[in-house]
DNA sequence: GTCTTTCATGGGAATGTTCCCAAAAATGGG
DNA sequence: CCCATTTTTGGGAACATTCCCATGAAAGAC
């Protein structure tokens, strides 16, 4: 017996529909609405008249499914709530939607486990390649490796994988480090300290560099104590300035692996009447939009965050439309800028 | 003639593939892999055993073609960059992560345009839902009733359309702006002064009747002049600020529509060496993350902001499960609460 | 008028999966 | 050992679209 109520289950529009309402085939109302040369002028304005009537929407499922592409490039990000990741992706956002792609959005939580859950969301909704920054607790790749056998590019953006060699953006976060460190030095502070985030990273690492490169430049005495590394939770940054301050030579300045935490390390010391940047000066990274707003106003090193963003997607579109063995993996590095206010 | 280049093309794993090399057909891989009861366990682990060698991903392009869903909601926000839209968005996620929907996020950038645009790329990824708050500048809505037409549920948060009668999660905004309201009325100011959003917004408008509330409550008398709506764009508060000062009978209390409006009334009266409480109290609406950090720390009405997002996906996803007929249009109304910091 | 060329259209396979129906195999009761 | 029942499997339609191939009609050349 038939089920009549499935005839209530809501009908989509089709093709179908538009074709047999006009009495021609769907394989013509395919033609016009795509766009196809070869279908006739009149035939053509009907059926746009009637697929606009009707409310009519291509049905991107089974256009995917016959393309093998969804149109769709993903986007993973480890935190979301400060401004610079959802500026990154406002850039990236704006170089797919001008080749007309669209983005999803996955949010990490800095957490491994949602990392590879997200690389399943993404695979499971095919999209067409990947932009990534990983978590601080990223170390294996197998989740992300799985999309280069699969043939779907990525690309990372801000907190790189070393071992994989594919496309990369980031900034000169070596260049960035010493001029925000030969800038305290400038100002006369002889114990620059660096608050960095987790040594795996390799943004971390790399600002590490041009701390101790800054350091070195100048002749000043290389302090182990005094480069830390954390773990991204502000809720531990005052034990770290706590460090600081207990060390028999204290520091005079702080150098911070973002403005995050070079806030946080402010409001530390503020608490505990330590005069900025007088007694100790502070400087951040990223030039987040805070930055300018506390007092004093934080110096900190900008990057150009949307178009880490732009760049980042420009890359990704380039490599979707190249054959796998055409695939390059070239690293692009923006300039920072020091942006000099009272902190320091 | 062939074209032998065609098989280098990449081949993606399907079942059928995994049917081949067991021997067996495509429906009962079918089976095994979605977990149904009448597969023999032997096949079931042979089959999950293979699928897992050869990196099987399940195609959603074509499980979403028959089902008709895509097993994805969409969000669109009109801000990205300040912290309470985001927070919303990962509230959302949480929900929807736990039914098994994964979130396409768009952004509207605060215009009209963008925001029809993207309501077709939502309809284009056949969306089973949308969570919406809407630009500042949306008054028509006839991008969005194609979605009830449609049969795709719509839940509104924070920004909502009053002419839908459709789910929406909003705070309570009135009393929220009452108790703001009455509590500079309570620390001696006698003229507060109110910076409101848009006066098509809804939540502008219950923000506006709770301030008017107020002001009557405690018989203070309602000036015309101390209301003004501007268009959120933050570089013309200043101008406002200025009218407001330049009134015979200036205000000592500035109430913001939200935080970083406030926040940048406060930087303009810092600039004219005002004194924040003591000349002109400033109080904002939503307890953004930046409220605390600044000084004098911005007394403010924060909203459950995680929670709204939560409520909104938990609606929507009601609505998805329900059949057209049984759709409830309720709205969801949640408490604010007074955060009170320095500059009041 | 016939033949060739171009233009416009139709038919049907293919995309990867689910789900219904039927068939085969295994099990159990007498 | 046979029939009934249950368990497990296979075949094929369906989802909405694209795209290739074929067909019909119109147009132009001789």
């Amino acid at each position: 017996m038939k089920d009549y109520f499935c005839d209530m289950k809501k009908h989509q529009i089709t093709i179908v529909d538009i074709a047999q309402k006009l009495g021609i085939s769907k394989s013509t109302v395919s033609r016009a609405l795509t766009g196809h040369p070869s279908v006739h002028q009149q035939t053509r304005e009907r059926v746009l008249k009637l697929a606009e009537e009707m409310d009519y929407e291509r049905n991107m499922l089974s256009i995917g499914l016959i393309k093998n592409s969804s149109l769709t490039i993903g986007i993973i990000v480890p935190e979301f709530t400060r401004s610079f990741f959802p500026k990154v992706i406002i850039g990236a956002q704006e170089k797919a939607k001008a080749a007309g792609y669209n983005l999803i959005i996955c949010h990490s939580e800095e957490s491994y486990e949602t990392e590879v859950a997200n690389t399943k969301v993404m695979l499971l909704h095919q999209v067409d390649g990947l932009l990534i920054s990983i978590t601080k607790e990223t170390t294996n790749f197998e989740h992300l490796k799985v999309f280069q056998r699969k043939g779907i590019p990525i690309v990372f953006f801000n907190r790189v994988c070393e071992e994989m060699v594919v496309p990369k953006v980031i900034v000169d976060d070596e260049e960035g480090a010493f001029s925000a460190v030969q800038h305290l030095i400038k100002r006369g502070k002889k114990r620059v300290a660096f608050l960095n985030g987790p040594a795996n990273l390799h943004v971390c690492k790399k600002r590490g560099e041009g701390y101790k490169n800054a350091l070195q430049r100048n002749k000043l005495q290389w302090d182990e104590q005094l480069l830390r590394h954390y773990d991204l939770d502000l809720n531990t940054v005052e034990e770290h300035v706590n460090f600081f301050l207990g060390l028999q030579d204290k520091p005079d300045a702080i150098f911070a692996i973002n403005d995050p935490t070079a806030i946080e390390v402010m409001r530390v010391l503020k608490k505990k009447q330590i005069r900025i940047p007088e007694d100790i000066a502070v400087v951040g990274f990223s030039n987040d939009m805070v930055s300018s707003l506390i007092e004093p106003g934080l110096t900190t090193v900008e990057q150009p965050v949307a178009e880490i963003g732009r760049v980042a997607a420009q890359l990704l579109l380039d490599q979707i439309k190249r054959n796998i063995e055409d695939w390059k993996a070239q690293t692009v590095i923006l300039k920072t800028k020091l942006i000099q206010r009272d902190s320091s």
